[in-house]
DNA sequence: CTGAAAGCGCTAACAT
DNA sequence: ATGTTAGCGCTTTCAG
C-alpha cells in the first residue's frame, strides 16, 4: 500500500523536531530562513503532503461541506452544484454531494451521514416527500451550519437562497393571460414545498390582478415530484377534460415528465404550456414549451458563500438573510 | 459550535474505561451483554456517533472514494454516479464527486486534491483534453487504487469498465446500412479518447463487412468534447456539403449539441442521425434521432465494486479485468 | 471481562 | 529559534 510521507520522517531525516518542521511548513516567523529552506526542500523532495485527516482531527474542522439535493441528474441541481463547487474550491473546501431521490428516509440517512462531523456545514434543498422537519431542526440546534437553497423551509432561522418564485410565477401567469388564455391551470410539485407554495401564490396574484377568479379545481400537485409519470398523466387528462387553455408547471422534473406525456397526446398543441425548467434541451422538445429558467449557478454560488461565512465566523450569527434571485422567462410563440 | 459526543464522555458518565466503550460499541465478544446494553443505551440517549475522522486517522482509511468525471450534468455521468453511490453506500463508503469539465488542468488539480484528501480509491473517466497520462500513472504507482470507467486508458494496468463500444457502434452502423444509407459519416469526441477509438473501429468494421470503402473524409472530431457548438456546427456543415446520408455521433454531449445545431438547419430531416445518448428526453427532441443508450447505472455499480475490491483486498492484485457491457440501440423510424 | 496506555499525524501552548 | 509535550477521538495491543 501507498505510504504517505509525514513530518515525523522529515524531522528525523533532518535531525530537527516535528514542531520545527510543522512551523517551517506553515511559514511561521519564528523559524529561521535557513531551516525553512532546508525543510521545504526536503519536503518537496520526498513529495510530502500534509495529512488533512490528521489536521481535521486536530482543529475540529474538515474543510468539506455537504450538499443534499433530490437528484443530481436534474439540470437545475447539477447547475447549482457547479456554482457551489466554484466557490468551495476557491475557498479550499471539498464538496460531498448526496441525493435524497425525494425520499424522506434517504434524506434522513444522508443528513446523519454528513453530520457525523465529517462536514463543516450543509447545503440543503428539501426532499419533496419530507413533511416533518425535526431531523433538520435538531441538526441546526446542535450547531451545524446550514444554508437552505431552492426548497427552503421557514421552520429554521438561517441563511436561505432561492429564485424569486412568486415573481417568476406571477410574470409567467401574466404572460399567459396577456396572450389570451382564459382558463389557466397550475401543476405543482408536492404541496408543502416552498417552491410550490410561492409559485402558487404568484399564480394566484396574477389571476387576481386580472380579475380572474381563482378556481381550486385548476390546481393539481405531484406528490412524488415528477417521478411518477402516471400522477402527471392523470393531472393532464383531468385538465384536458376541463378544457383548460394553458398550464403553468411549477417544477423542473414535472415539466420534463409532462412533456413526455404530452408528446403522446394527440391534441397537445392546443394547450399552451409554460414550465420551470433548466434543462439544456428544453428548447428542442416537441411540442414546444415556454419556460422559466432559474439562475441556478448563481444560486449555488450564493448559498456556498453564505455557508462558508457561517462556518468561518468567529462569533455566532443572529442576523440571517434570505436572498431571492430573478429567473428568466423565455416565451416561445407557437 | 456544535459539539459531538465522544466515547470519553460515555466512559466518564458510566464510570467505565474508553476501551470498554469502544469495544462495546463495536460489539466485541469480550464485553458482557449487560455492559453492552448499558453503553449502547446511553450512547443512543446522547445521540453518539463515532467520529469518522478520528477513526480514519487511526486505521489509515477514510472510507471514502473519489470520482472524477467530465461533467455531472451529462446524463450518462449522473446515471453512472447513481450506480456508484448505490454500491458505495451499501458498503459504507462516502463518495466525493469532482468534475474536470474536460479540462486537463482541472483534472490534474482534482486528482491531487482527491489524493491528498486521502480517499481510499478513485474512479476515473478521463477528460477529453487529456493526452498526457503521467499524473494518473504516478498516482497509480504510488499505490492509489484506481478503476477506469467509460473513458479508459491502456497505459495503466488496473480494472476497467465500459460499454462494448465497438459492438454498439458496429451494430448502429450496420443498422444505418440496412436502412439504405450509403454515405455514412462519423462524428466523434476527441480522437485520443477510448470511446472515440473503439466506436470508430466498430464503424469501420461495419462498413468493411458491407464492402463499403472507408473514407477518411467522413470522420470528424470535436476536440472540446461538444462544449464548443461552433466546432460541431462546422463539422455538420461540412458533412452536409459532402451530401452525407447519415451520421453516427459517438458521444453523448456531442449528440445533444448536434441536435441543437440541426434544429436550426433547414434540411435536417434529410439526414439520418444516430447518436450515443443517455439523455432522458432524447426521444422527445425534434428532429427525431435514433440513439444508443448505455447501461450507465450498471457501469457505475461495476466500477464501484471493482474499486472496493481493490481497496479491501489484503493481498496485492495482479490480475485485472476489463468488463464491457452491452448498450441498447433504439431505432426511431422517421 | 475490563482497564491502562500507546499511537495514528498534526498543531500549539509552554518550555528552553 | 528550536524542542518538549499534550491532546484531538478512536482502536488495539498488552496487562490484569
Amino acid at each position: 500500500m501507498y505510504q504517505a510521507a509525514t513530518i515525523k520522517q522529515i524531522a528525523q531525516a533532518l535531525s530537527v523536531s516535528v514542531s520545527t518542521v510543522s512551523r517551517a511548513l506553515s511559514d511561521s516567523h519564528e523559524i529561521s530562513e535557513e531551516t525553512k529552506k532546508l525543510i521545504r526542500a526536503y519536503a518537496k523532495k520526498i513529495n510530502y503532503r500534509s495529512n488533512p485527516i490528521a489536521r481535521s482531527l486536530k482543529n475540529g474542522r474538515s474543510n468539506s461541506i455537504g450538499i443534499l439535493v433530490s437528484d443530481i441528474a436534474n439540470s437545475f441541481f447539477s447547475q447549482t452544484i457547479n456554482g457551489i463547487e466554484s466557490i468551495a474550491y476557491e475557498k479550499g473546501y471539498h464538496v460531498i454531494i448526496t441525493q435524497s431521490h425525494d425520499s424522506y428516509e434517504k434524506e434522513l440517512s444522508n443528513l446523519s451521514h454528513l453530520a457525523s462531523r465529517s462536514v463543516d456545514g450543509i447545503l440543503i434543498s428539501m426532499s419533496s416527500q419530507t413533511t416533518n422537519y425535526e431531523h433538520v431542526k435538531e441538526l441546526h440546534e446542535r450547531g451545524m451550519p446550514i444554508v437552505f437553497f431552492d426548497r427552503i423551509i421557514n421552520e429554521i432561522d438561517t441563511f436561505k437562497v432561492a429564485t424569486d418564485n412568486f415573481k417568476a410565477s406571477f410574470e409567467a401567469t401574466k404572460m399567459l393571460i396577456k396572450k389570451g388564455n382564459k382558463k389557466i391551470a397550475f401543476l405543482g410539485n408536492a404541496p408543502q414545498l416552498s417552491i410550490s407554495i410561492e409559485r402558487l401564490n404568484g399564480y394566484k396574484a396574477a389571476l387576481d390582478e386580472s380579475n380572474i377568479v381563482f378556481d381550486e379545481q385548476m390546481v393539481q400537485y405531484c406528490l412524488e415530484g415528477g417521478r411518477n409519470v402516471e400522477e402527471i398523466s392523470n393531472a393532464l387528462t383531468y385538465f384536458s377534460s376541463a378544457t383548460v387553455d394553458a398550464i403553468i408547471i411549477a417544477s423542473d422534473q414535472v415539466s420534463i415528465s409532462a412533456m413526455r406525456v404530452l408528446s403522446k397526446t394527440p391534441d397537445a398543441e392546443k394547450l399552451t404550456i409554460i414550465g420551470f425548467s433548466n434543462s439544456d434541451v428544453i428548447d428542442l422538445l416537441s411540442p414546444r414549451i415556454s419556460y422559466i429558467r432559474q439562475n441556478a449557478f448563481e444560486i449555488g454560488q450564493t448559498a456556498a458563500q453564505m455557508l462558508i461565512k457561517i462556518i468561518e465566523s468567529t462569533y455566532p450569527i443572529y442576523e440571517f438573510e434570505t436572498k431571492l434571485l430573478d429567473a428568466e422567462l423565455h416565451w416561445i410563440e407557437s
